[in-house]
DNA sequence: ATTTACATTAAAATAATTCTAAACTGTTGA
DNA sequence: TCAACAGTTTAGAATTATTTTAATGTAAAT
């Protein structure tokens, strides 16, 4: 795992400490090829299966926060019980999935650029994110 | 107060027995001109201030499920920490004034709607919704 | 009026997240 | 190299939001 030094430079440059439990973290998050989701519960998960090392839970939580400030995560809402967040910290959009709980990521060309022809006052727009809900046809909307 | 008598009817409608605190809370939420958003946290001071009777947390989390279920309110996810409902059930999009936390509906009017060019095979779409989020120019993005 | 099923309630339970304070560890610079 | 500092981790306690429980109350059906 060579990514390892990538993550300490990474962690440096942005004012963080490269501790053991940080690079681990950086390893489940941002070696897979793919960006994903999760929540934090998944995580948990993730590292109690794949890592030899039991990293504290409020550890999880602060390094996950301390990502997110960062702009190295992203935190989704979907609905109020679940809150996920995903690796792909680009501005996208999402369908959800109700049957199954499935955040699914938009690429740019599924959606037409949002046209918004209101705006608000002394305020700058500083994201547009559309979240489209969809379930099998005979499903009742949540 | 004539409302009562709607209200009363309405829940009977639809399967709820019209006690005397989901009246209450009937009065409180769809007794105003305009629609709006709150927070559990927020109706339960309302009901506070407002009505000489102490309804119980519980039967306001109660009513306030029953009252979604029925499709009387909506549920928004803006942010992991909050979670707010409106009263307008009707699908539209969000401003998020991410200054003051509030939460601003857009009309029809606002936003051109939004072109989908994907979908999800087996899956119908069930909602489409934009959030906006806004703060003002030299504010940090969240 | 009685019965029955649904509602309300306070209090306890649960779940998610944050706080605390002590122990630990990168980093800096002597 | 090593001491010292500041930032970090940790277990467990605390907090907050929400749900459950079980007893009591009440609307509606008989």
């Amino acid at each position: 795992m060579s990514n390892i030094n990538i993550y300490t430079e990474k962690l440096r440059e942005s004012g963080l400490r490269p501790t053991r439990q940080r690079l681990k973290i950086c390893e489940v998050l941002f070696s897979p090829e793919k960006t994903f989701h999760f929540t934090i519960n998944d995580l948990t998960k993730i590292i109690e299966n794949k890592l030899s090392e039991k990293i504290s839970l409020a550890t999880v939580y602060n390094t996950i926060h301390a990502f997110k400030k960062k702009g190295y995560l992203k935190e989704i809402s979907i609905n109020a019980d679940k809150s996920y967040f995903d690796t792909n910290v680009t501005e996208h959009h999402h369908f959800f999935d109700e049957d199954t709980n499935e955040l699914i990521d938009c690429s740019n060309e599924d959606i037409d650029s949002v046209n918004i022809k209101r705006n608000i006052t002394g305020k700058k727009i500083k994201s547009v994110e559309v979240l489209i809900k969809v379930a099998t046809d005979n499903q009742t909307q949540k």
